[in-house]
DNA sequence: CTAATCTGTATTTTTTGTAATACAGTTATT
DNA sequence: AATAACTGTATTACAAAAAATACAGATTAG
């Protein structure tokens, strides 16, 4: 998980292609140590499962990345490139990435804009009336030109007609919903992970059936009514959530309580 | 990903399965509403780059397990299956798995128990030494004989030395930790995701390939020593990171944050 | 030196996926 | 009611990918 493209040639989405990701992720992950030597290919298609042409062809691609050495008799041993893009990393207790520490800005591309209906769990999510309409918004946001977030987000439509859709693109969402008058309150988040499909996949320059981390967040305002339900999806290799905790309090009443993250400027993504 | 185990019975490694898993992700996550029809099966096969009969087998197993329905004629829809296991949701800013809510309980099973050089990126993480040895255990942690987390732990070998490898079963690691003399200070940890390795998808009962949530933790003590490296993987599916944050302060000061969770027992998965 | 283990290479066989085609059920339109 | 345009169903012949097998060259451990 560290090119910025899968620049393997194999099948789209055949074994080798599957064995190739594993072993990237592995090794991207820190599972197999530096200049540590992989299980022999002979190994590594019994574990996987698949015939040792296969894996073959994994390492082909993996070698080609630059991410492993092979010497016919000796083995195959991890090679990190050189220079390793670090991860964004934000804060989830802030909800900000911490972008200015790495001298990076990111940009946001707008995939679809509509109004509609609102989805069944959105609206339970949102406590929204049967008929509620919202705007939905898909957008890409980059970093450097390399994308690294897909986010959907639903706005009811009576909050989202006070701004434009232009000003998404430029002011963090927080900003435009408090300006149209709605006093945020708090937000519910849950984190998990699923699978990339083909359309996420090609917006986020992945393969299809890659990793994503996925993020829930519902923010309500004063009167508990949902004003904003995101749906973001991440490319671990590039985005991370980090989190500071401290141990606190004294004998059983000992606990942990999170540390809040330095200012930095807000942002959507 | 709603199935305690992957029952279809489609070929390990193959497309067919590859497609089962994207539209079962998808199906679980909400992105196609209950009794909402699926495009069609022409159209999926474009989408997914795959003949219309590998959808087709896909679909079939889909509806093996009851999550779709179909009818020649009008389509395929979405079938919610009548019993839909809650995931457990953990407090990210707490560290405590909220499972008294759900009157569930938790068995940890221990799949590997060593000690040994620490590998690199858990040396540089923990700030060790050279040549520190740690202890090195890997547990699988189940609800209601269901397993949901992989965890492996690296904990310098002359503190563990203080603990037994029974006491890993019935006592959290971290009571454990200051039973030895160790005063925990802080927490990083950071979350992102990852797919199932073969060894990782069979102790979780799911398919090589799908998506897992990964979180990593560095638990240090007064002096800054690290005296725990948690990495941890979670079934998407039953296991979630809850957080939820308040608006606070007034004008441009107006930042997030974290609400505390209520109290709990702590626990380690 | 020898044996074991590794990658590298080539060939054949088997499995898996694909493409094409015809057919049948459903729905909306005419 | 007929029809057109969708849907899923089924079977076929064909192509591509993967598996199995065997063996050659490189390296290391004993």
């Amino acid at each position: 998980m560290t090119q910025t493209a899968d620049r393997a040639t194999l099948p789209e989405g055949g074994k080798a292609r599957r064995v190739y990701l594993l072993l990237r992720d592995e090794i991207a992950n820190g599972l197999h140590a530096e200049n540590a030597t992989l299980p022999g290919e002979q190994r590594m298609a019994e574990t996987f499962g698949v015939s040792r042409v296969t894996v073959r062809r994994a390492l082909d691609a993996l070698s080609q990345d630059g991410l492993i050495e092979r010497r016919a008799g000796s083995g195959t041993t991890v090679r990190l490139p050189p220079a390793q893009a670090q991860p964004i990393a934000a804060d989830f207790t802030t909800l900000m990435p911490q972008l200015v520490e790495m001298g990076q800005s990111t940009t946001a591309r707008l995939l679809s804009f509509s109004y509609g209906a609102a989805p069944d769990h959105v609206r339970r999510a949102m406590g929204l009336g049967q008929s509620a309409r919202v705007q939905i918004a898909t957008r890409v946001r980059s970093a450097e030109d390399r994308p690294f977030s897909h986010l959907t987000t639903y706005v009811p439509a009576d909050i989202a007609s006070n701004y434009s859709e232009g000003d998404l693109a430029t002011t963090p969402l927080y900003h435009l919903l408090e300006r149209s008058g709605v006093t945020i309150d708090e937000a519910e988040q849950s984190v998990s992970a699923t699978l990339a499909s083909p359309d996420v996949a090609e917006a986020l320059g992945v393969s299809v059936g890659s990793a994503l981390m996925s993020l829930r967040r519902v923010v309500r305002d004063v009167n508990g009514r949902g004003v904003e339900y995101l749906a973001a999806l991440y490319r671990p290799d590039m985005f991370r959530l980090d989190m500071t905790l401290s141990r606190v309090g004294e004998g059983s009443a000992r606990h942990w309580r999170p540390r809040i993250g330095a200012d930095v400027p807000e942002d959507g993504g």
